[in-house]
DNA sequence: TCTGGGGTCCTAGGACCC
DNA sequence: TCTGGGGTCCTAGGACCC
């Protein structure tokens, strides 16, 4: 048996941990910039507002309700999902991470020595609860996809009282009939179009379908694994996270610009700011890549402007695997200057790090690269590890940005100008000394 | 005026290798 | 010059998720 942990309202739930002056009002979080609504309290769902719906479209309405809106505060958020995950850690004997606010356990052998299932899980949502403020429902089921399915019927129906389980033919029938396909896991907005064209408009229906039509039609084996697990077949494992947090197989950082940038210089501040952010990540995870791709949008809202919105090129570093930024710099510097095009107006950029491997296991080493390059003397790469070492441990001690490249350095006083916004952002309750609540 | 960011998996075609 | 299967890597794109 799977149980699906997903926490209710996450990034609202965080704020009002702290904030009680948010509670029974419409609140919202904001995306970075503040442009969408990325999580909405129960209030604010009521009055209508989309998940996803741009926030100048809502901000009215919101006020008009007393409503509040925040931007978005992922250093509160991260370091309360690592809390939620420890709780659950706690009581299953396998976690897996999926999500900031999402977990699936393993139940196996949970029911012999303490009750049934449904008052074990009782107790897991009560526990996270008391330890950390976060309120959460439970899909319990065969396989990860009807623990989905669960969850979202669980989370719609407060009379179960935060918990369902589907562990018989006749509940898995009932629940199946009263989602709509559009609420499956894996079936999004294309998959939903086409199947209501096919008449097919609950979970129910399509767990119906012949292994041939959702070949076909759901893009070749996703989609007839998705109809299996329907039926009860698992067809996806537990992978159990390590040590409460999940490994990334990529590591990306984009931001919008807070403007339209067409200076290559101001690119370039941005794009070096996003790697070193990307490779700080990196490290932190261990790991070393060996692909780059960074990447240039233009605004595709821009009826001027024809597509492909998006320019992107990919490196695999000849250099070998690195987590060295500036090594990356190094390369991305090179990359951006054969992307830039002068005269085009840019909002966003980004990078991605792919082919992420431990240094050290299995590693290909060059054949041609010469002893004395940067990029395979050994005893530079110690140096450079050392010194990536150092930057990360005075940013985690005096606060992110610290000591950084050069390139992403602007003079004293001005923001970078491709700095977003961030107008309604609370402290880091949580994670920054300063900004710890004080009661009194 | 304002419309996010960070991920996963799969497919398919072409180059290249044995 | 033509024959054939099996494999990897790369790139691009599409669909999905939270």
């Amino acid at each position: 048996m799977y149980g699906l942990v997903d926490c209710n309202n996450f990034y609202v739930s965080c704020e009002r941990v702290f904030q009680p002056r948010l509670d029974n009002r419409p609140v919202v979080v904001l995306s970075n910039n503040d442009g969408n609504v990325v999580s909405r309290s129960a209030e604010a769902k009521q009055l209508g507002i989309p998940m996803g719906a741009p926030f100048f479209e809502v901000r009215e309405l919101l006020r008009h309700h007393q409503g509040h809106a925040l931007s978005s505060n992922y250093a509160l958020y991260g370091d309360m999902s690592r809390r939620v995950m420890a709780r659950l850690a706690a009581h299953a004997p396998a976690v897996e991470v999926y999500s900031i606010d999402e977990a699936f356990l393993d139940l196996h052998g949970l029911t012999t020595y303490c009750g049934t299932l449904d008052t074990r899980v009782q107790a897991i949502r009560r526990d996270v609860l008391a330890c950390t403020g976060i309120p959460t429902c439970v899909g319990v089921a065969p396989t990860k996809t009807l623990a989905k399915v669960a969850n979202r019927l669980a989370k719609k129906h407060p009379e179960l009282q935060g918990v369902l389980r589907l562990d018989t033919a006749s509940r898995r029938e009932r629940a199946l009939r009263a989602l709509p396909v559009a609420d499956v896991w894996g079936i999004g907005y294309q998959y939903a179009g086409k199947l209501a064209t096919h008449g097919i408009r609950t979970a129910w229906e399509l767990s119906q379908v012949s292994e041939a039509w959702a070949r076909k039609h759901l893009g070749g084996v996703v989609g007839w694994r998705l109809v299996q697990e329907l039926l009860g077949q698992p067809c996806q494992d537990l992978n159990p996270s390590e040590d409460g947090t999940l490994a990334r197989k990529s590591i990306s950082c984009s931001r919008s610009f807070g403007q339209r940038l067409t200076a290559f210089d101001d690119l370039w501040g941005a794009m070096a700011t996003y790697l070193s952010r990307a490779a700080e990540k990196l490290r932190a995870q261990g790991d070393q890549a060996h692909i780059l791709t960074v990447y240039l949008s233009q605004d595709r809202y821009d009826t001027r402007v024809p597509p492909p919105y998006t320019r992107s090129t990919t490196l695999t570093l000849p250099g070998g695997p690195t987590s060295d930024t500036l090594q990356l710099l190094a390369y991305a510097r090179r990359m951006l200057e054969r992307l830039y095009e002068p005269g085009r107006v840019y909002v966003k950029a980004g990078v991605v790090l792919d082919g992420l491997e431990r240094p050290g296991r299995g590693q290909q080493l060059s054949l041609f690269a010469p002893a004395s390059s940067t990029a395979t003397n050994p005893l530079s790469d110690v140096r450079a590890q050392q010194l990536m070492r150092s930057l990360d441990a005075l940013n985690r001690q005096f606060g992110r940005g610290t000591v950084r490249p050069a390139a992403t350095v602007t003079a004293a006083g001005q923001s970078a100008p491709w700095q977003g916004k961030a107008q309604h952002k609370s402290q880091a309750f949580t994670t920054r000394l300063e900004d710890l609540l004080v009661v009194g």
